[in-house]
DNA sequence: CTGTCAATTATTATCGATAATCGGTTATCT
DNA sequence: AGATAACCGATTATCGATAATAATTGACAG
């Protein structure tokens, strides 16, 4: 047999943690949302640790956060944090198209079927699609650049910004979103380093929430 | 009355998070070294609890890592990973530096105390005050920032930096990085936000661990 | 010898129950 | 009435014990 328990393996904690993930990536806990350790744990028929576990990765994460002896509700981000959140998330991506750059990294091809996944997304409005794609482009940047602290933070940040921000962008501007990113492709494939960061940075802070809303 | 329980309060898993952190940071507890919980809980009279919550957060902070199943242990770094950190953190304080610089904050007596201090701790030879100091030198101009995303970040490679890299320094060696902070206080007096860009981040990248050794 | 496998042990993951704490409410005193 | 203190319900924090998992050992067959 080639592979017996395949994906049945997953502690509970994770499969919670996982689940509640999605609900709060999706919208469907909104911030500001009480999380009841008690009421989580007789939804999952489990005991109270394991989703002690889980909402402090979640907190880790930041996409909660927890009072003690208070409780843990869905993190609730001011307009000021996530613009910061933004500038934060430019000075670390502009240096990761920088580095790539400067390696010569073939990645064009990848980040063009990137761009053309989004623009079928905004085509067909599915917005959740678009949000996937628009994420791995940024993503196959600063995985390529090679640093594993970089790529950590990063991920941190987007999925921040990610769960904060629930887009509702019409059609157009999707399209003219996915559009954008051909900017930065460009840049990178030029070769110049300092031309890559600067449209990497740009990109980023052209998209912050203050001034369109999800990038 | 002005305060009643002042400290008296801290949960258990705060108190055993510090003590764990402090052992780490310390060097008592060596990367590789195993966290066994129930022997951690032994020894503070808790249960396994409180323990794992430390862990958790612990985790969180990057100082171990834990393996399903497997438990968890002081984080061990490569060189190469420690250098990669390096490197981001320059970008952090460099954008920092920047951003001071900008707003033209008046952090300049501030820094110089911190300076004083690291010479007096490297006269004195003691190691543990330096990196103290040190750390709060550049932690000034995180803070001072006003990017709390940004501060937070940058924390949490402070703090693993710090913990992975056991400085022995000699006097001379402490001596003289003391006095290339300065470098870093006259481009942010300068109020030329791009030469205080690359004063932080010539600062640290010179300091990188294969260079020297802790900054 | 040497690799395999089962029994044993060490440790983590989870459980169910209890203790401590918080916010609000009501009762008490002035 | 107004402030204060003792109560109450809801929830988190902690406990002690059990179940599940991984590492270790040692016997045994080849």
């Amino acid at each position: 047999m080639p592979s017996v328990t395949p994906l049945p393996r997953a502690s509970l904690s994770q499969q919670i943690r996982t689940v509640l993930l999605d609900r709060i990536m999706h919208g469907e806990l909104k911030p500001g949302t009480r999380l009841i350790e008690l009421k989580i744990a007789a939804e999952f028929s489990t005991s109270q640790a394991p989703v002690r576990e889980a909402l402090r990765e979640l907190e880790a994460m930041g996409v909660i956060e927890t009072l003690p002896n208070k409780g843990a509700r869905v993190r609730t981000i001011t307009d000021q944090e996530l613009c910061e959140l933004y500038d934060v998330r430019a000075q670390l991506e502009s240096y990761a198209a920088q580095l790539v750059t400067e390696k010569g990294l073939a990645i064009k091809s990848k980040l063009k079927d990137a761009v053309r996944a989004m623009k079928r997304a905004a085509r067909e409005e599915d917005s959740i699609a678009f949000a996937n794609h628009n994420s791995s482009f940024h993503q196959t940047i600063v995985e390529s650049a090679g640093n594993s602290v970089l790529l950590e933070l990063w991920q941190t940040l987007n999925v921040q910004s990610r769960t904060m921000t629930n887009v509702s962008r019409t059609r157009r501007n999707l399209a003219e979103l996915a559009d954008s990113h051909l900017l930065i492709v460009d840049a990178i494939a030029s070769g110049i380093p300092s031309k890559a960061h600067s449209a990497a940075r740009d990109h980023v802070v052209n998209n912050k929430p203050a001034a369109g809303s999800d990038d």
